[in-house]
RNA sequence: GCCGACAUGGCUCAAUUGGCAGAGCAGCUGAUUUGUAAUCAGCAGGUUAUCGGUUCAAGUCCGAUUGUCGGCUCCA
């Protein structure tokens, strides 16, 4: 943000929280506040200096942070509306966030009922439309002032702040707020909102803190955006993997099976196995290997993989280590079994780099309430794969990795919705994690510079990496803006050590290997449920459960449909006919909102002439072609994998 | 695991607030033989998720269980 200061420099602000600095460099007194404001219809950071002394002006400002004005202030007003009807309730903290708004509260939950008169009195606010004003005290006089006003965590939230803190509040009307700004100048201001949901959030995110009520809500300058918003999210549902994957017959779940135990349909096990075949083709091309290793093993084996203490409460245990001989556990990962491959026989350096690549079930004990359609289940199939590695080929090696996963994104279409993650080791929690410091230091910097070379943009996040080592995390957002991780590639330096891995190098001396742990495309299941979000169901047409329906005109011509469908079942295309007695518009509607991408309408004149009519949902109609250059046509769009765009209105 | 909402034919939903479980689509049977987004008629389909309770009477009220959804936490 620029400002113009009264002998007619120009000074730039770039912090949002740099309201002091105005105030101190302008001189005291001459900056009020910061605050966002509307200009022309939209949100503005609008920190000019509002007193005479200083030349207005309507400067440049940043959008992000004076659409985070607008909403924070909406939160302030949600508060203050529940303080009016629901005095006992106790605020927590009521942030801006991507979507919107929240504010946690201690009280009761909110019925949608109760959420709609917390709207009427927040548009009662905004009406009567106090200015924010803001004012700074000493810490002390903080918490003495949020005792008085009976808010216990407020009272928290300050005293982990330093001694010498001074802190700054809002106050509206009669409603005031520990908060650090920037705010709208007024209520009144906010033109546009909507309160959204109520659910629980623990006091500062720790489980081991009460469950608070946390209110969802979402903010616009104008109401045409709002509306556009909320017409947005209705839209968001349909193609949510969830309901549209079980509409499309791709999946379902049963109760008396279990949660997070979904069952694969004929037309979902299709396109997890056409992706299947894809990456094992793809691996074994990039020099990986194929291993098949038991769902379960011993404890034992997980005691030596660190599994057993680190991951124990993740794990299905069969038998009861009090009173049976042996006491298995379905695998959570392939890691050690893979490793016994590698230990099997002994290896030289010359050997190095060993890929192993495993479709690999595997089982996890997720809570109940983490369960989610095909993106968190508690039985699963992923690309898994683990590089034995000479240390001096692991950057080489990590690279090849991502080259590899960044492949499948393309392929897949989606490399541009995802974002990459470094994800670091927590140095304030090193019990959660084995190896030095200076180890898990190191190997991050050495992921940096492969993440550099490869000119990937990243984000570095502390705390989640393995406990074994750093990673790459590949991560995507759904629908509704949740991020999963899709694809993982992990630098352990570790684990060789705990299962006496070697080779041998050209001194004769046994060294240890590097592993790197990965997948190509990630989980199958979450890929999936990932694409038919992607594409609402309207796959690319190499993916499609059935890529081409055969629609004769009337029953008089079911054999040569019948022979087209043969045809193209020769060809490896994915295709039926519907030889119903209907009318041929009753079947062309059938197949659209069935989501297949060719239809192929035939009659009297394609049979004289051995044609097919095309009519797909790229071009609409087609028009005529011959059987065989239709075939041609489309064998080389699946074989390129092409991802042709849509044109074609579909209508649900 | 925690906070909350929900559960009625295969699907989408109704059922007067405690008083005879009903419709559309899908399915089946028959008729129709169709030229680019819904042909007509008939039939069948239910222990209202499960178990228990209150009541003359429960889809509806109460309790437990299971599952689904939205969050929180977790996600090696």
């Amino acid at each position: 943000m620029k400002i113009r200061l009264k002998d007619g420099s120009e000074k730039e602000y770039i912090s949002a929280m740099s309201v002091l600095d105005i105030a101190k460099d302008i001189s005291e007194g001459l900056a009020r506040m910061a605050c966002a404001g509307i200009v022309n219809g939209e949100v503005v950071d609008l920190r000019t200096v509002v007193d005479k002394d200083c030349e207005l002006s309507i400067l440049t400002f940043n959008d992000d942070e004076g659409k985070a004005a607008y909403r924070h202030t909406t939160s302030h007003v949600l508060a203050e509306a529940v303080k009016r009807l629901y005095p006992e309730a106790k605020l927590a903290i009521g942030p801006s966030i991507d979507t919107g708004f929240y504010y946690d509260f201690d009280c009761p939950a909110f019925s949608r009922e109760e959420l709609d008169k917390i709207e009427a009195e927040m548009k009662k606010i905004i009406k009567e439309g106090a200015s924010l004003e803001r004012f700074t005290l000493p810490r002390k006089e903080a918490i003495e002032l949020m005792e008085k006003l009976g808010e216990p965590y407020k009272v928290e939230l300050i005293n982990d702040l330093p001694e010498d803190a001074q802190l700054s509040f809002y106050k509206q009307g009669d409603f005031t707020d520990l908060c650090a700004g920037p705010h709208l100048m007024s209520t009144k201001e906010i033109k546009a909102f909507k309160l959204i949901s109520c659910s629980g959030a623990y006091w500062r995110g720790s489980e081991k803190n009460k469950m608070l009520t946390r209110v969802y809500g979402t903010a616009f300058s104008k109401k045409a955006d709002l509306d556009e918003y909320l017409v947005y999210l209705e839209d968001v549902k349909k193609r949510d993997h969830n309901k549209l994957g079980r509409e499309m017959e791709l999946f379902t779940t049963v109760d008396v099976i279990g949660q997070g135990l979904p069952l694969l349909m004929p037309k979902g096990v299709t396109m997890l196995q056409t992706l299947q075949r894809w990456i094992e083709d793809e691996e074994e091309k990039r020099g990986y290997v194929r291993t098949k290793t038991p769902l379960m093993a011993k404890s034992d084996l997980y005691k030596i993989s660190g599994h057993w203490d680190h991951y124990k409460e993740g794990m299905f245990v069969l038998g009861d280590e009090e009173t049976d001989k042996e006491v298995f556990a379905l695998r959570p990962m392939t890691c050690p079994f893979q490793y016994y491959v590698y230990k099997a026989s002994q290896k030289s350096y010359r050997d190095l780099p060993i890929r192993y690549g495993e479709t690999s079930t595997l089982f996890r004990n997720e809570e109940s309430g983490e369960m989610h359609g095909l993106t968190r289940v508690r039985q699963f199939t992923i690309s898994e794969g683990h590089l034995i590695v000479r240390p001096d080929q692991m950057d080489e090696e990590f690279k090849g990795c991502l080259d590899l996963a960044r492949y499948c994104l393309q392929t897949l279409g989606v490399e541009e919705d995802v974002t990459y993650r470094l994800s670091k080791w927590d140095p304030n929690n090193k019990e959660k994690y084995i190896g030095s410091a200076e180890v898990w230091e190191e190997t991050q910097d050495r992921i940096r510079k492969v993440l550099d070379e490869l000119k990937i943009e990243y984000t570095e996040e502390d705390g989640e990496a393995a406990f074994y080592g750093p990673k790459v995390d590949i991560q995507a957002k759904n629908v509704y803006g949740k991020e999963d991780t899709m694809i993982t590639i992990q630098w352990d330096a570790l684990l060789a050590e705990q299962f006496d891995m070697y080779y041998v190098d050209q001194n004769g001396d046994k060294v240890r290997p590097y592993i790197i742990h990965r997948t190509s495309m990630g989980c199958y299941e979450r890929t999936l449920a990932w694409l038919i979000e992607k594409y609402a169901g309207l796959f690319p047409t190499w993916l499609c459960p059935e890529q081409v329906r055969v629609l004769p005109i009337s029953e008089k011509y079911a054999d040569y449909a019948k022979a087209v469908e043969a045809k193209l079942k020769e060809n490896g295309i994915k295709c039926s006919v519907d030889n119903r007695s209907e009318k041929i518009g009753f079947k062309i509607r059938e197949t659209r909102l069935d989501r297949i991408p060719y239809m192929l309408v035939v009659g009297q004149k394609e049979e004289e002439e051995g044609k097919v009519s095309v009519r797909s949902r790229y071009l609409g109609d087609e028009g005529q072609k011959d059987l065989n250059v239709f075939i041609d046509e489309i064998c080389k769009e699946i074989r390129t994998k092409e991802i042709k765009k849509v044109q074609v209105e579909e209508q649900q």
